[in-house]
DNA sequence: ATACCCTCCGTACCACGATACAGAGTCAAG
DNA sequence: CTTGACTCTGTATCGTGGTACGGAGGGTAT
């Protein structure tokens, strides 16, 4: 067992003491319940600490995360599934979203650099009423 | 001149009358220095607010907009396509985040329901130290 | 002129994900 | 046995973009 300390834990998963600690007081992460006054941490510590940062980025919420690890428990493939498909709805939304910016940004960066005289069309945009 | 009450104002840009409030605390729009006790708002009112919605929809944060706005007044363009461009920047990585999240996600998602026994691809590959 | 809704103003609160800090205790090296 | 780094606990604060609410006063439709 490695025993660790909270900044040794923390440090294995790139993340500050002061996140791991955030991580237990929303139950992600349980508080062991160590002998002595100071806790130690082991491998799967490290590994719970780990499952939260990879989570997180696949954008699950922090809400969404503890639920997952819930079901690592219990093994309820169905929910899972069910969380996943959720989140890959969302990120389409998200990436649809982020797209249409995108292009009607690099439209008006063109046409601004582009060097015509008259009002900037970026600021001319935002102030006209129709948005493409 | 509209000459609108704010109910009209937030109304004219779909947005709820404390939201505009919370603007003008911003800074983002100026509290219209009426004479009686209610406040009235025209068209230019309107333009500002609709400004503010639609580069928010561009994916500018409010102090970013802010600054475009200050730039509306000054007409210096080289800033204001330093910052599309800066922004243009942030939605590519943003996207790439997604499309990577995503990517990870379907591939999960259509690993674990074709079935196959064990533990639970998703949950697994949370779990374990490496996020391919 | 009297309901009745709207406005004004200040303040508080929400979600989200942390981050900071104070004050006391603990632990290992020199 | 002291020093210095680390830990524990609790509470407060941050940034982002709002939303809610209470009490006092304004404006208007009937």
């Amino acid at each position: 067992m490695a025993n660790l300390t909270i900044a040794r834990l923390a440090a294995s998963a790139g993340v500050g003491v002061e996140t791991v600690r955030f991580y237990q007081r929303k139950g992600l992460m349980a508080v062991p319940a160590s002998s002595g006054a100071v806790r130690h941490y082991d491998e799967t510590d490290v590994q719970r600490l780990r499952f939260i940062r990879a989570a997180q980025r696949a954008g699950f919420s922090l809400k969404e995360i503890a639920e997952l690890l819930a079901l690592d428990a219990s093994d309820d493939r169905a929910r899972v599934q069910a969380l996943t498909r959720t989140r890959l709805a969302a990120l389409d939304a998200e990436m649809a979203e982020l797209a249409a910016a995108k292009a009607m940004l690099a439209g008006l960066l063109s046409e601004c650099t582009s060097g015509k005289a008259g009002p900037c069309p970026i600021i001319a945009t935002f102030t006209g009423k129709a948005c493409h």
